[in-house]
DNA sequence: CATGAATGAGAGTTCATTCAT
DNA sequence: TATGAATGAACTCTCATTCAT
């Protein structure tokens, strides 16, 4: 962002431009939408969109931001809600949760199909970190029940895992599971792992493996 | 493809251009390749990579089908040898082997950034169904430890958890945990799905929840 | 047109662009201008031409509706001067504009070279129909000399053959004759057609040919 | 036409080939029609194709040379037939064989088309003339009859008049008129000119004017 | 600050033609 | 002679970005 909007009226202009940057994504897709196009979406003219965006990319980017910043509410709402009820329970809601918001937005669904494409950006990581963070929040709230063995790892592979796999569903044209489905199979998936804290079953006389050292926690 | 490959020579042809796209998009990243770079590349005028592919998107795919018939050879090789390993000794193995195959080749990193946009071609759908497929043997080879509540979303969210979480972790320029870590974790997860059966411990009193009927299998 | 020039420096640079594209085409022929050709005559970046010009057609279809235009009043002018000459006066002046008019600029010789492939342009059309409407009111205007039976046919058949003998008179590489005498041929033949009333002499015995009914006319 | 077609299996080839570009002109039009289209659909390689004709105009030039072989045919044909019936007759009947030679064949709808364009070819300028002659013959056969001043202008107007009005309308998409009325029109003017021999009624007092002299004939 | 006309490198793609087999 | 794989110059058109007004 090229200058920071102290100003009410630069924040406007910001919100304005992003706003059109969705409908116009949502609508042509991510690769058909060119800068001119938002602008004149936006009532504003091209050189205005260059002030408060460098480039393209700095315009997705906040729109990903707001994509993720919606998410994240979402999550951490239902993260803190109930603060009682089971992994699963807590999952589901959580997963029906993203599945709203994405749904409600064409533009979210474009910008999952290029996730990958767009998370190097600064402004992602750092959202991602905070949705680390509120994960390992609620888990450190229920230490008592579950016991994770590296806890990054697990938190790692469970946020990736319901993100992706909520994320290649939804960019399914003719899905032939319905969502409930795919909700009800991944909060069961989590709520295994985080139950079995992570950890194998103890069979008789295998050793237990080795997990990197740094990070592994002693028993 | 415009051509058959029959003969020889136009098999080799095909081969080579393939190949340069692998190169050039591993080296300049999907969208920065162009179709002159990989017909230079291959040592092939452009009227040449034009007689073989039609357009640069079949090029491409292409190239996705070599990705994934690779990966698919990886994963079923893993799911054939030792039968007689545990779910999580098996899926360790495989994504070991998923890793290997990926990291070998910096073009198939690139694919998997764009998975989301590619996974439109029949080529690919076929792929995947493949990929289902053996997966679904293998389980049903260990149906006797495995009893699976609705097996077609457990396979969707298994499979697609365990790609897009490698995928996302090998695109990470600076990850903050070891590929030992991720394989760990991600084996420990789908461990823990498989063995409770996708299937949530009895609480007492908690009433069982309906699933979608016309997919749940009894017990 | 992609713009509206509705502002001065738009209108300039269609004019340019037009120009531009005009000695190009005189000189190298339609089929071997290209786009890129005229943008440079014209001293204008290639995107300029796209901003006015959403096409190599449009651009093309610009300069045809410069040629008619000039066509039409080239001829309405004659058409209404000295309206008490007889046909082949005006028949033989407005021939020689249109000699003169086409004659001035190579790229109309090239233009009417192309006629029948560019003819469909709604632009071109409408010319047309003012053309034939420039001529039926001369003949109304004269109705006391020329009875023309079923003036739309003659119409067509006069102004197309008066046209296109020219064109092709034009296009000839070697003439065998003069200007001189298409025109005086051409005026022949039309006052020979309009004075007879497009009407057959009555042979005696020969029963009268029935007409296309809907459009004949009364005498 | 690289090489004389001496051996009957050349010929076979040649006609092979043109006929292949006709039925390729005629579904896809001129421009669209490449000479791999056509040896393809010659069943010939393209090598093949450029051993007869040594490059693509040189194909399109023989196809022209049918076209207009035809046409001569056909006009030909009805100039000799009849040779009592009026000129209005024998007009009428060599334009409708034209109107139907023409219809019989969409690929030569299409040649007429770009008739301009390609009138360059010197097998072409050979054909123009023998139409010319054909016609000169006719009416030097009625010369009791028509009385023309400079008969190579009068027949060059003529058969032009005739050639173009007939290709435009045939190039027309919706015409306004029917066949009928333009053949009736076409005819009434070549006749009401033929009969007045080119040659204007002697107004009073209005002076002969000088025609191009080295071509004028006493009456 | 706002504007939007202007830019131009470069993309994907075509097709008449050649020539080694 | 016949083949058809290979060629590559050249085409139309796009769009992120700039900068004079």
């Amino acid at each position: 962002m090229r200058k920071t909007p102290t100003q009410q009226r630069s924040r406007d202009m910001v919100e304005t431009l992003v706003e059109a940057a969705a409908l116009e994504i949502g609508e042509r897709g991510l690769d058909a939408t060119t800068t001119n196009h938002v602008a004149a979406r936006a009532g504003v003219s091209i050189g205005s969109l260059y002030q408060y965006f460098a480039t393209k990319d700095a315009l997705v980017e906040a729109l990903m931001h707001r994509h993720a910043e919606r998410l994240l509410v979402a999550v951490a709402t239902r993260l803190r809600a109930q603060p009682d009820s089971d992994v699963r329970a807590v999952t589901r809601r959580v997963l029906k949760s993203v599945f709203d918001v994405v749904a409600a937005d064409p533009a979210q669904r474009e910008l999952i199909r290029h996730w990958h494409r767009l998370r190097t950006g600064p402004t992602f990581r750092a959202l991602e970190q905070r949705m680390l963070e509120h994960c390992r929040l609620y888990l450190m709230r229920h230490h008592a029940d579950y016991h994770i063995v590296d806890l990054p790892a697990a938190l790692f592979v469970v946020i990736n895992s319901l993100h992706y796999t909520v994320a290649h569903y939804m960019s399914l044209d003719e899905p032939l599971l319905t969502q409930r489905q795919v909700i009800d199979a991944l909060a069961d998936m989590v709520t295994a792992y985080l139950r079995a804290g992570g950890e194998p079953p103890r069979a008789a006389g295998s050793p237990r493996r080795r997990r990197t050292p740094q990070l592994r926690r002693a028993r």
